[in-house]
DNA sequence: CACATTTTGTGATAATATAACATATCATTA
DNA sequence: TAATGATATGTTATATTATCACAAAATGTG
């Protein structure tokens, strides 16, 4: 057993070697992932070939934990930013696919119980908005 | 050239076989299909195999268009229901997969405005919120 | 018509994710 | 400690979603 403090909470789990070295690497990459990018930047470390569902499955249960949030638009997971309380929103540029996290500010909040209060249970997962971030706007204009 | 009038607009597109085909089986099912789910409903249609590329680039041009749009956290595309302006969002039920389209509320489009400010230019995608719907709650009360 | 542009047809392949089943490890208690 | 059940891992195969590449056909324009 092992006591991991995230943002959100101090959860006590089972971290196994495999959950460990993907909760690790994200923690180190600091953004979104693949779960094929996990495999190649993992298999260096692990020093052999990791099979799809092996990853698939340390994923599943860091979600579960909420040590580990998956942006379900465009497929890749990330570890919530120090200091990150739940759920939060994304910002995803379709041009350069920088994801910006960040707090769900007021009026997702305010969204996030005018849904909840219509009966609908809300997960925990950030929400995520597409669209183009400042930077490529200035690259379009050149 | 033919004359389409939807929700948030009157456009005047090229509307080709293949392109209509995909357009009226959406306007037809009335939820949001899968690529293949559209490969599937089409082939007795029209009679011979169609090639997912052929879909997906009828789908690009549709969503080009704005008469389509894609729910990129489940992979399906849907036409705009009846009397929708853009860009909504939606509730998807993570048990059985409902999809609830509505048109942004106040909040939302608060929110929208903020991101916005910021210099992030959103997409017209509707927003999508993940959850466990009213009816599947029930059932699990059970 | 000649020519450029757009659309279509088609095969191959990439990227993402799960099913199924055998084996191994861990936890509980007889 | 040995038996047992629960949990986790290893592995192969397969399902699902999406794009690349290139040739042929249709369409628009002067
Ligand atoms: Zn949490
Ligand atoms: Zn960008
Ligand atoms: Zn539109
Ligand atoms: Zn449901």
């Amino acid at each position: 057993m092992q006591v991991i403090t995230t943002e959100c909470q101090t959860v006590e789990v089972k971290l196994t070697g495999n959950r460990k070295a993907v909760l690790l690497l994200l923690q180190q990459q600091q953004r979104p992932l693949s779960a094929y990018e996990i495999i190649d930047l993992l298999r260096p470390q692990i020093g052999r070939i990791i099979h799809p569902m092996l990853v698939y499955r340390c994923l599943d249960f860091l979600l579960e934990q909420h040590l580990v949030v998956k942006l379900v638009s465009v497929n890749k997971f990330m570890v919530l930013p120090e200091g990150a309380t739940e759920p939060g929103q994304c910002l995803i540029c379709e041009r350069c696919q920088a994801v910006t996290f960040s707090q769900s500010s007021n009026p997702l909040q305010q969204q996030r119980r005018k849904i909840a209060a219509s009966g609908f249970k809300l997960n925990q997962q950030p929400v995520e908005f597409h669209g183009i971030c400042q930077a490529c706007q200035k690259d379009d204009n050149k």
